[in-house]
DNA sequence: AGAGTATGTTCACAGTGTGAACACTGTCAA
DNA sequence: TTGACAGTGTTCACACTGTGAACATACTCT
């Protein structure tokens, strides 16, 4: 199936989307032109053709080394609160430290999340074929699994579990937005950190209490 | 302070946005190239220079009419389900019809709504003179006016009132995000109904069930 | 009638993504 | 060893974009 002869892989493509993120760190997708990036770099502008089917590829393949830096500052954000004390552990308080990884992320490295945030956005589907069959990003993996847990320590009944990931990822990328993008991108720091654990610890707490009933009845459907 | 002769307004710039709205209804402010907008128009390029300082200019007058149709949406929402019963007027059940209002728009105008956050995005603060001297849209306005009906009529305590819209408008955004371009914008409709429900239902239950004290605690600051 | 201004046009320029043709370079098969 | 060839990067070219400057027209006011 493969060409019987080749050569070098010569690393650029590698150099592309370090420079991209390097790039999209200050100014996020729109910092990232197909003519800006190669120019960075030192290469002609159709030398990426080469190695991305167009723009989007690149912005894509960009996009996923962010989704990781993102995956591994969450990841951090639960090994330091789990280690670090107490009741670190338990799962509930897991995923309030996933959220807090999360917004600590979007505030620190704005750009970064709008290029994360990129790879499950519009047209490219090619997300999926580069991270390697599954599309759904790893962040949202880690939430999964800590919901999970939350069912199996008890925390969480089988009831509210389906869903719990969409309410809880609902809150977090809002608040993100708000506070990055939206009226509160001007907020300081400090109330945007106690209202950043106030929505994520009243959103788990809710998911925990919630009842099994639907006690608010309005007109039709939505939509 | 004004020159002493003045000829007809010609009404192009009204044209120009009308066209905006019916070119962004399906591509968002994506589709808004200023090209592209004064050829639909049939209308040299330049000729909108004459009604806006740049190409963002015209966009952010396109973004407040949106912001304008997506009021107008869930304020009729908002009617049809005080008037149509019961419970409709409680000030609660309002947030709620004001939530669904929104993402009602959301999922079938999505285009519009991308127009609509659009009016407070980035470098574009001239939508707050364009709206009359108060940054924050309408929608959020309303939400706000429901919030404190709550807290008139006794059903959230003062206490948990600060704040309190942004929890939701969290909820909401983050919820629109997921719906419209998220892993679940190939969910079947009757499904981001009853998720949209679940979503409101539970952030506003939890706020008016919210307990004063902090009870979680993690390690260090957010950022 | 003359002045002035608002409006819309054309011309021009820099910048973008992208296709096509060309040159070089290393690897394989003969 | 030599010839074929895939991989890589370059240059040239084109359509498209937002925007500035100069020009033409039409309207209103003095």
């Amino acid at each position: 199936m493969t060409a019987p002869t080749r050569a070098r892989p010569s690393g650029l493509r590698t150099r592309l989307i370090e420079e991209g993120l390097r790039l999209g760190r200050q100014g996020g997708v729109a910092a990232l032109g197909l003519r800006e990036v190669t120019r960075s770099v030192g290469v002609s502008a159709n030398a990426a053709y080469r190695h991305f089917a167009d723009h989007d590829a690149l912005l894509v393949a960009v996009a996923v080394e962010a989704r990781t830096l993102l995956a591994r500052h969450i990841i951090d954000r639960m090994d330091v609160d789990a280690t670090a004390g107490d009741a670190g552990r338990r799962p509930d308080q897991r995923v309030l430290s996933f959220g807090l990884g999360y917004i600590e992320f979007a505030l620190r490295e704005p750009g970064w999340l709008d290029l994360a945030c990129y790879s499950q956005h519009a047209s490219s589907d090619a997300a999926s074929e580069l991270a390697g069959g599954d599309p759904l990003p790893p962040p949202h993996r880690l939430l999964v699994a800590a919901l999970d847990d939350m069912v199996a320590s008890g925390v969480l009944v089988h009831d509210q579990r389906p869903d719990a990931e969409w309410i809880i990822w609902s809150a977090i990328e809002g608040f993100t937005e708000l506070a990055t993008n939206g009226p509160l991108r001007r907020a300081d720091r400090s109330h945007l950190d106690h209202l950043a654990r106030r929505i994520l610890d009243t959103t788990v707490r809710a998911l925990t209490q919630e009842p099994a009933s639907t006690p608010v009845r309005v007109s039709s459907a939505v939509v």
